[in-house]
DNA sequence: ATATTTTAAGACAAAAGAGTCTCAAAAACC
DNA sequence: GGTTTTTGAGACTCTTTTGTCTTAAAATAT
């Protein structure tokens, strides 16, 4: 697996996020319902973002959490980078410590560049980019239901 | 991560295979002493690998296991396929079951070029090619030694 | 003040991945 | 036949990931 469930369930939500009004705050419980992901665990999972400085959260009624940037300045690998961390795109195909230029392993070079096209990916899709896209499109976020169970109550 | 360590293991061990003489079975104790890889561990892997037609073993004095084909026949991918199965290849980025080219997730365009960038390397190295260059070059199969570990007894 | 709504923190449980161990089965050698 | 060397199969343990639950703390409203 690429990334983690956790990373994933982060992805989803930041998404969702960055498809609401700017600024509102939004709580975790409505976000775990349209996700179809668990409630505390989505909770621990977006604890995270926000100890990463991603969200901000506010307790209380009316509260909930928010992005911090706007969805076009946030690129998908910030989330990555703040949940599974570095590892994906600096650890060695074969699993060797220390492995890099210096001192490579046989398949260190095709690696390189595959990660490189991942970082790329990462880096150059943003929250906002993906919402558009998957708005026009009525694309999916959760295993049934497309963009639009985001906006029926 | 990209890989499981079962998965890492076993192309170490396939590397080591690759670069022995050919038809020559190998005891998996002498490879998990040089791979550093504890033995019931890889014995494991490698029973896997030989349960999918990648590997032949034997048992008893000079027994061992040995590449079914020539080096230079065997992709990474048969490897991983045959370990980690399809999902890298298949699954989506979002984990959304079932997220294709007719009911994709937002991410899904971008993450099927990435992840045939994976699926081309895997295909298009084998383990040969992996083994010259690392006797060229002298290159890592372990934490700390290079391919020589493989010659001296 | 008290009750309600929300996140925060952390203990706990279940499942999957990683790793160890024991015993059986096959092959070779004596 | 018995001993040794090897893989095969499976039970078992340890660790990490995933997921659940409980209680606390902050904010609001009445």
């Amino acid at each position: 697996m690429l990334l983690s469930k956790s990373c994933v369930y982060g992805l989803r939500a930041a998404l969702f996020l960055a498809n609401q009004e700017e600024g509102k705050f939004v709580p975790i419980r409505h976000m775990s319902d349209k996700l179809e992901i668990s409630f505390h665990f989505l909770t621990k999972i977006l604890q995270q973002l926000t100890a990463e400085g991603i969200l901000e959260s506010f307790k209380g009624p009316n509260g909930g959490v928010r992005l911090v940037k706007k969805g076009n300045e946030i690129p998908l690998i910030e989330i990555v980078m703040a949940i599974d961390g570095p590892q994906l795109l600096t650890e060695c195909a074969l699993g060797l410590p220390g492995c890099g230029v210096q001192n490579p392993c046989p398949l260190h070079d095709k690696w390189a560049e595959t990660r490189d096209s991942i970082r790329d990916m990462l880096e150059n899709s943003t929250l906002t980019e993906l919402v558009h896209k998957g708005k026009q499109e009525n694309l999916r976020l959760t295993s049934e239901s497309g963009f639009d169970i985001l906006f029926n109550d």
